[in-house]
DNA sequence: TGATATTATTTCAATGTCAAAACAATTAAC
DNA sequence: GTTAATTGTTTTGACATTGAAATAATATCA
């Protein structure tokens, strides 16, 4: 394990805990997608219908700004769980530059089958932590988050940012 | 933010602790893509390059395993960084199914110029918490990801797995 | 009002990703 | 020593993903 770098100590701090934190991630989340595999969906598949189940209707822009996933990534994606009957799209009729996407009966006896089951297999993982644990490993994971305050996939840069990149 | 769903409080408590794990890790590993991208490397090309340079020639099976890529996919990821002549394949003498990469002088020379950014940019976005902090949290994520022990995309499902799913 | 900027979505090309099947080489068992 | 099982890689098909360009609708403001 561990990268075999040599540079400050701040930065071998640094490295090996992005490492186990990557690690953790990547790896918690393969063994969750595999049982959503299970049922057919695609991790962001099932991310948009929880999304909408909990949530209600929500236009694609929404739904790309909370999965952290572009907007052209979010067409394609409500594309296929149209084809297969699970959400409906309705262009909004306030602003029709936005389409409203909801769940279709079928869509909703689907998500909330299975949701219960993914939450109770995320309470499996997550059981290897005590409660204080836990609620530590969700403070610092926020203010981690918050550091830099993800611009997300489609924002467009900013002038710090091109600024940065001139030099 | 929160997963507006009625479980038992342990289940809240693991989606919500779930939730910002995940959020931390994909903002973070975004904001750090982007920079990457920017000198014309995916994720997983850097990740096998730093391998490469770190730890001399591998074969694809190991890199797979080091990155918890499928064996597929690491195909194709060499077969791009082949095209553009940054690492070079070749058939192992001692056992003609395994094949190992290795760094080419260009990509050598790349890799070398970019690490030591990246390393930087980690380093800047874990100053967000303190040395103590970086610790604890490498040690719960640590502690969460040895409990389901990953398999692995290629891992065939062993006895147990089997059985488990057969309930 | 009319030109201009902004916003929401779609399309496109390139790459990544997995699972499963196909192949090829090696090892184990008989 | 063949046959059978295992192991490492490649191929294939389906979906995901991004960034950039294209469209379309709305908002701004001179």
């Amino acid at each position: 394990m561990g990268t075999r770098y040599d540079g400050t100590p701040e930065e071998k701090l640094a490295l090996d805990t992005y490492i186990k934190l990557t690690r953790a991630s990547e790896s918690l989340e393969a063994r969750l997608d595999r049982r959503a595999t299970k049922h057919g969906l695609t991790v962001s598949q099932f991310g948009v219908l929880e999304s909408l189940l909990h949530l209600g209707p929500l236009t694609q822009g929404v739904i790309g700004r909370k999965l952290l996933k572009s907007s052209g990534n979010i067409t394609v994606v409500i594309d296929n769980l149209e084809k297969r009957g699970l959400v409906r799209r309705d262009r909004s009729t306030e602003d029709r530059r936005q389409v409203f996407v909801s769940l279709t009966p079928e869509g909703e006896e689907l998500i909330r089958r299975i949701f219960p089951e993914h939450a109770r297999a995320i309470t499996d993982e997550f059981s290897a932590l005590t409660p204080d644990e836990q609620r530590e490993l969700g403070r610092l994971c926020k203010k981690l988050g918050l550091a830099g305050d993800s611009p997300g996939p489609d924002a467009p840069q900013n002038r710090a940012q091109r600024q940065a990149e001139s030099r």
